[in-house]
DNA sequence: ATATTTTTTTAGACTAACCTAAAATAATGA
DNA sequence: TCATTATTTTAGGTTAGTCTAAAAAAATAT
């Protein structure tokens, strides 16, 4: 079983990987859980004994499946009981925040199987943000963008999260606009690039950082 | 603001005193909290520190008034909770202790306050254990001596409020010690005066103000 | 009253999670 | 390319909470 201070540093590499770092490095995961940089180390070093991230010094970090697993049922936790404050014990938005920091480590099963049933099956929480389900299948409900998706699937471009001209300007050059389709042929682990083709075109390589500012949805 | 951990210490000591252990030894405490003496040896020099407990080494240990507040506020806390895994998420008796063991270390004074309304303000657990209340003091006091029993209650001495001679002196001339049996055969509303027995032996009528300083639990 | 046994404390060591300072590596830029 | 700067890791130290083994104190028994 891991410890808060494990658990806290899955949920943080887990954020970050989200905001769009890949990998996530020492310095900006030391920065948010407000401890130095040698300490960080330290720590994904075990975390990578145990198998929760991929972690090679001077690399950054990312997190395995198990990790990835395990950070969101945290997450899950902290925005039922998110939910659960704000809905049964008059809580405001703005007073839940530290006291489900400590009720997400709390650990029992059924105390989140019964919750989640207790607050019938809440989809997201207070604040409007998904409550990541239970089990890992139904968490195609998340799968918004390029990166959740897996070999052979067959999808279109319902819009970007990331409308800067820079980037716009990149989809446009690799012929990618709203509505076209995209089928993915291959993902290399190595380095979380992508080998799509659009429109049945010839096929491209786009890296981690454009696909996770692309939102598509199964075609 | 207390760890967990100084927390199990504290309500160890509290149960073990309610138990009759008084003071208690270095050795039952490690004994009850399944951790060596020696570390126990340790962490009473701490909370004797911070004032917490009254400990002089060889003479074992008994809680400061300080002390016996958090150890209240921390069984009130698990006993709310355990209500709340009873009577909301549907454990049942026996799968709430470890859960509960959990939930009375998060540190929220708003939280508590706000599952005890949620709950009805509830006065006993689903074990019938009495839950403190918020307002300390008073509730010790009350809920452990002899004058709030009821007729036919048996009970057991633990301890006394008052340890001057001539209230010693005056237990020990009626036959009661620590640990002495005593049943309750009848309240004198018109006296405050309550008739009890002794170990099973012959009746005595014992008066309000040597009741009130007698600190008994169930037996 | 003294010897034996039990209890408790001390001394020294370990792990998890942190720190600072210094060294190693990677990234930047002239 | 090579020097400078920034990032990351290593080395060594700290605290909380645990341990074992040995010493000290208290309790018990002869």
């Amino acid at each position: 079983m891991l410890s808060a201070i494990e658990e806290n540093y899955i949920k943080s590499i887990y954020k970050l990987l989200e905001a769009g770092h890949r990998p996530v490095s020492t310095n900006s995961l030391a920065e948010k859980m407000d401890i130095k940089a040698a300490s960080a180390t330290d720590m994904l070093k075990r975390l990578n004994e145990k198998l929760l991230i991929h972690y090679q010094k001077y690399q950054g970090v990312t997190l395995t499946e198990k990790g990835t697993h395990i950070a969101l049922q945290i997450i899950r936790k902290h925005r039922l009981w998110e939910m659960f404050l704000v809905e049964k014990l008059n809580f405001t938005w703005d007073e839940v925040h530290d006291v489900a920091e400590q009720l997400e480590h709390i650990h029992s099963e059924k105390l989140i199987q019964e919750l989640d049933r207790f607050l019938e099956y809440p989809r997201f929480d207070p604040h409007g943000e998904p409550i990541p389900s239970a089990s890992l299948e139904m968490q195609y409900d998340q799968r918004t963008t390029l990166v959740n998706f897996k070999k052979g699937d067959h999808l279109r471009v319902t819009g970007v999260k990331d409308d800067s001209p820079l980037y716009l300007t990149y989809l446009d050059s690799i012929g990618i606009d709203l509505d076209t389709k995209i089928e993915i042929l291959q993902l290399n682990e190595y380095d979380n690039t992508i080998l799509i083709s659009t429109n049945g075109r010839p096929a491209n390589l786009i890296s981690i950082q454009v696909a996770q500012n692309l939102i598509v949805k199964m075609d």
